[in-house]
DNA sequence: GGTTTCACG
DNA sequence: ACGTACGTGAAACCG
């Protein structure tokens, strides 16, 4: 006969708790810990409890353990004095909770926690679950709550001290040990309470008389009755009656709740074994050395281990008429992500927590009842990468209200440098995505339409809490609910009203560049005395190092800085460098521009929410943040665009020197500041600060030049050579001026030395609103990546910083524009700068009034500075 | 597909 | 004795 399956259901809380006091010793400082002092106690009792109950487990069998989520739980709302007497739990052993959770994943032990529920709801539902699937199940806590759901399927294994001393106890054993059956348990709390949860239970009944009434009267609800009909007599017939309704109460918070609505099927629970790499890493960083060798190694899984559950089964649907979807959902599109401005949507995923589901676009557009879920705003929807959503939506007429939850951008910030491939972003939370559905060679895989997007909606509604959990745990839930989800839809707004684009007009200024390019071209050729391709790295080094025989530096390269340094010697180099310019006119700005441009007459770019590792977005498709603007010639190419009929102008609004600003504020370097503050030319007051310049001498362009240089040097954490080799100096001088700049500014200097400090000793740095950039490299041993580290931690703040104020700015200013019903528009943003599409009537209330908005967008301890102008086209728009 | 160059902040 | 500035995207070449 075949053996019930067999599950076991742990009580994390519970389990680390008795893990913290078995190994306490009654003095935190006699506990164990890490070399630098962290404490482990808790996590190498837990672990090997882990370790024991994983060795007793065969193949095939399930195990699922319970988490509480954080202090607010229904039982709270419910009487607000539950567990009021509870002492804080010790800090030595807060500190571990995280690493518990770290550990429960490394073994790849499934694990759950929900707001508003505790640990043993969780558990209680779990085992309750697995009881009618038919499965055997054991449960392991120190709580006797959990004795009320014993049964002939369920035994609850109580731990005293640790797994060696622990009483299993069964319907029989229970009698025995207590006096009545499981269910009396719920009754006897709500009799006698329960001190340990503050409970009180009826006044004047203690163990003994709740005891002797439930062997009497059988249940709560008949001793009441027997009291009330009078057949109580005396005091405690009294105290019943009165007692009645907190005896309820107590009753009623004692019952373990087994309904909750799990993401789980019991089948989920199924052990797929544990990572060897991760456990080894754990064990590494809590130097528990002996911890790997005592898992069981038939569940040892090498690279490329999965934890991840299998997915639900795809159903292809053709309408979602009689789904239970209840009101959140997740929703994917099944719409190319580098191409969702044209690419056609083929179908839309949708998901419970149980269950995915795919319909095509053809079948999906006339599901009422879909589109109708897809509208309503109290449907809550959690999406991966919603703008794309809403930019496909639109494009087909179908509304959506209600993105509630964007499991892209929960992740982006979680992990800047995750990559936001929806396969590499999953893998921060162990999850993967199916292949995409493409043609393998000639033979297309059918079988896999929907199956990614459907996928990626079940992923997003499915890990909605876990994500929000870790980005609370990180202090960053504001800046992904107040910052980057709003901005989302401001986003998905400015790409679908797009920026206009006078095609005609590009060909035109295009043609006077070809011309160039080609005479060049031709030019070239002939200085040479031999046609070659100047747009070739390679045959233009060997014209100039082997023909030539110029002196170049030894990696034969050939770009601007070295050509510039070349064209002494020839004429050559500078002619190329001029090629080049036109080439990268025609083919980056002319001809790469041209084929984005609609019918509309504009152009719809993309923006990268979740790419860059500062915060920063990027353009994409085309990139409208890198069209010339500082070479005369090469802006040009901003006059195609305009508005047509200069019915409407384009309004630039910009931060100047933002990054500066902020390094200002984010130091405290008064010094700094003050110059701000002033109002004065920032590099000329530097540069009489550093080269020590009298007040009221004007500063020479030369020192200006290089005072501008240090002050961004200084951002980019700054290296002698770098300075040198950027204005023409020796790494000494550099250096020295360095050392000036520091010996000006003190704080900037102890605040970018923080920045390492610290940022070596979390493994991150942070901007402003939280935002963070891990650097695990800060500690590699070698020094050539330790010190690109340290640059980007001093950085990755500033920058940082500057996104998150223009990305509040932007969130602002779309509100109030919408607000007020605004015919203008804000259509571009380029790090540092807004661009409006300006109605002409709208100029004179918006220009102070959006200036305003960017200039107080976020506090800070300098003024901010917003230049603004309006022009007919971009070109004019500038200056 | 990786490398080089160059456009931007 | 290393070999240097931060963050992007697109196009062209080359193997």
């Amino acid at each position: 006969m075949k053996l019930p399956p067999r599950l076991l259901v742990l009580d994390g809380n519970s389990l680390l708790f008795r893990a913290f006091y078995a190994t306490y010793f009654g003095d935190p400082s006699k506990i164990m810990r890490t070399k630098d002092g962290r404490p482990t106690n808790a996590l190498f009792a837990f672990a090997n409890m882990l370790a024991k109950l994983l060795s007793s487990m065969n193949e095939g069998d399930s195990i699922f353990l319970a988490f509480d989520a954080d202090a607010k739980t229904f039982r709270k709302e419910e009487f607000e004095d539950y567990k009021a007497n509870r002492k804080p739990a010790p800090e030595e052993l807060i500190l571990q909770f995280d690493p518990a959770r770290d550990l429960v994943k490394a073994l790849g032990i499934p694990y759950l926690e929900m707001h508003g529920f505790e640990a043993d709801d969780l558990a209680g539902t779990a085992a309750k679950m697995a009881e009618q699937k038919g499965y055997k199940v054991e449960v392991y806590t120190s709580d006797k709550d959990y004795l009320q759901l014993v049964s002939p399927w369920i035994t609850v294994n109580l731990l005293k001290k640790g797994l060696s001393d622990m009483v299993e106890v069964t319907p029989e054993s229970m009698v025995e040990l207590f006096g009545f059956p499981p269910k009396s348990i719920i009754d006897f709390k709500g009799l006698r309470g329960d001190p340990s949860d503050n409970l009180p239970g009826i006044p004047g009944v203690g163990d003994k008389r709740a005891t002797d009434l439930l062997k009497e009267y059988g249940d709560f609800d008949s001793i009441i009755d027997a009291a009330k009909n009078g057949k109580i007599k005396g005091k405690l017939g009294e105290n019943l009656i009165a007692g009645e309704k907190m005896g309820r109460l107590c009753y009623e918070l004692a019952t373990m709740k087994t309904d909750v609505e799990l993401p789980f099927t019991v089948e989920d629970f199924v052990y797929l074994g544990y990572s060897r790499k991760e456990v080894n890493d754990f064990a590494m960083l809590f130097e528990l050395r002996q911890f790997p060798t005592r898992l069981p190694k038939r569940f040892e899984r090498g690279e490329g281990f999965q934890r991840n559950r299998p997915l639900p089964e795809l159903v292809r649907i053709e309408s979602i008429k009689g789904l239970d979807l209840g009101n959140e959902i997740g929703l994917a599109f099944d719409l190319d992500e580098t191409s969702y401005h044209d690419a056609p949507l083929l179908g839309i995923g949708i998901a419970n927590k149980k269950e995915r589901y795919y319909l095509r676009i053809e079948e999906a557009k006339k599901d009422a009842k879909l589109l109708a879920l897809l509208k309503d705003p109290n449907i809550k929807k959690c999406v991966y990468d919603g703008k794309k959503i809403l930019v496909g939506a639109k494009r087909y007429g179908i509304e959506i209200q209600g993105i509630d939850f964007d499991l892209m951008l929960a992740g982006y910030l979680l992990d800047s440098d995750a990559g936001s491939n929806p396969r590499d972003l999953l893998s921060i939370f162990g999850e993967t995505v199916p292949e995409e559905n493409e043609p393998e060679g000639y033979e297309l895989i059918i079988g896999d339409e929907g199956d990614k997007t459907a996928a990626l909606a079940y992923h997003a509604l499915r890990l909605k809490e876990e994500a929000l959990r870790q980005l609370k745990a990180q202090g960053q839930d504001k800046l992904y609910q107040e910052v980057e989800l709003p901005l989302s839809f401001v986003l998905a707004d400015m790409e679908i009203e797009g920026f206009p684009l006078d095609a005609n007009l590009l060909s035109e200024i295009g043609e006077g560049f070809r011309k160039k390019k080609e005479a060049l071209e031709l030019e070239l050729s002939s200085l040479a005395g031999h046609p070659f391709n100047p747009s070739s790295p390679k045959q233009v080094a060997s014209l100039l190092y082997d023909e030539l025989k110029l002196k170049g530096p030894r990696s034969r390269s050939t770009s601007v800085d070295i050509l510039e340094s070349l064209a002494a010697e020839h004429e050559i180099p500078a002619k190329i460098l001029e090629y080049r310019k036109y080439a990268k006119l025609v083919g980056t700005y002319i001809d790469g521009l041209l084929p984005h441009c609609k019918e509309d007459g504009k152009i719809h770019t993309s923006f990268n929410q979740a790419l860059t590792s500062t915060g920063r977005l990027s353009s994409s498709n085309p990139n409208l943040q890198n069209i010339s603007t500082r070479d005369i010639e090469s802006k040009e190419i901003k006059k195609a665009f305009h508005y047509p009929n200069s019915e409407y102008q384009i309004l630039s609004l910009d931060y100047a020197q933002i990054e500066l600003r902020l390094l200002a504020s984010l130091s405290g370097c008064k010094a700094y500041q003050e110059i701000f503050a002033s109002g004065r030319d920032l590099h000329s007051e530097t540069a009489r600060k550093i080269f020590d310049l009298p007040m009221d001498q004007e500063v020479p362009s030369l020192l200006r030049r290089r005072a501008k240089a240090i002050n961004f040097a200084i951002v980019y954490g700054t290296t002698a050579f770098g300075l040198a080799d950027q204005i023409g100096a020796s790494p000494k001088e550099a250096s020295g001026i360095i050392a000036s700049f520091y010996r000006a500014y003190p704080e900037i200097q102890s605040y970018l030395e923080r920045m390492t400090e610290e940022g070596t000793e979390k493994g991150y740095v942070s901007t402003m609103l939280g935002r963070r950039r891990n650097l695990p490299d800060l500690k590699d041993p070698n020094y050539m990546k330790r010190e690109a580290a340290k640059r980007m931690a001093m950085n990755a703040p500033v920058q940082g910083s500057a996104a998150d104020l223009i990305k509040v700015a932007m969130i602002k200013v779309d509100r109030f524009l919408k607000e007020g019903h605004y015919q203008s528009k804000m259509v571009l943003q380029i790090h540092d700068e807004l661009l409006f599409k300006l109605s002409k009537d709208e100029e004179e209330v918006l220009l102070p009034k959006l200036k305003e908005i960017m200039d107080t967008a976020l506090p800070l301890d300098v003024p901010l500075s917003v230049e603004g102008s309006v022009g007919d086209s971009w070109f004019n728009a500038k200056d």
